[in-house]
DNA sequence: TAAATATAGTTACCATGATAACTAGTTTAA
DNA sequence: TTAAACTAGTTATCATGGTAACTATATTTA
């Protein structure tokens, strides 16, 4: 495919462009293997790593909302829809802080600490397959 | 943050996690900036490549719609709807097969081939851009 | 200190992916 | 040659991503 629309480009630029449609392939399937898995624990690549940047943190055992955003990189419209799934599901809780009325501190039940750990064997399993 | 939950895992194992990692934050960066370049050509990464997949066909004008959604991976409805707009927006054309009353040929417009080129050239520079 | 600005989170709306269930043709097989 | 199975495409519904515009609270600054 590169071939026919790339006459005017260097080798190193295509050989650039190569890698670049190879990870994203690699990428992709990668994902898609990861979400099939979550998804049989009623889970998704996102409320995945909103369990597990709960959990890593050292030192607090709750995040504000706005962190977990930035952390992840993820929109707040999005993180308020997952969060409100999250804690209906009861996976984490959310509570106001006291110092600051606008925010609210995110921590992890019980429930959810043991789905992380059921979860993560398998899904580093997951992605050793596909690299190995 | 491996570390963290991967005491019991080889060397070995942990490189291919940390390598699939990485793959999939330089493909998600990569996706989004391409996303980025596209929606400014109101394209999507699906709409560009449905133009791409009819354009490389080899001695044919135009592919049928199941034909496209095999060759890119996606979900029939998503295609029916995509295709839909694509020939709203004057992009691609679709007619009725006469052979197999169920198909539908797809073909590029004028548009559709200008379109093509116009954004080709910015989209490789964009991956030389992240992968240089 | 009052007004302007910034931040946290939500709501409304849209794009884009999926699956399930459907219609309408086509092919296979009893 | 009709009934069963298959295939092409659509519709309905849902999940998950985004931006813009909003409310409420905090902070800065004039």
């Amino acid at each position: 495919m590169i071939d026919k629309y790339t006459g005017h480009l260097s080798t190193h630029e295509k050989d650039s462009i190569e890698e670049a449609l190879r990870v994203m392939r690699k990428a992709s399937l990668l994902v898609r293997n990861i979400e099939t898995y979550f998804s049989a624990h009623n889970l998704s690549q996102l409320r995945f790593l909103i369990l597990i940047v709960i959990d890593r943190e050292a030192n607090r055992s709750s995040l504000y909302a706005h962190e977990i955003a930035t952390r992840l990189d993820v929109s707040r419209p999005v993180l308020t829809r997952t969060l409100k799934k999250l804690v209906e599901d009861g996976l984490l809780t959310s509570s106001n802080d006291e110092e600051d009325k606008r925010s609210k501190k995110i921590a992890l039940t019980e429930k959810g600490a043991s789905c992380l750990s059921e979860v993560l064997p398998g899904y580093f399993s997951e992605i050793n397959k596909l690299m190995g």
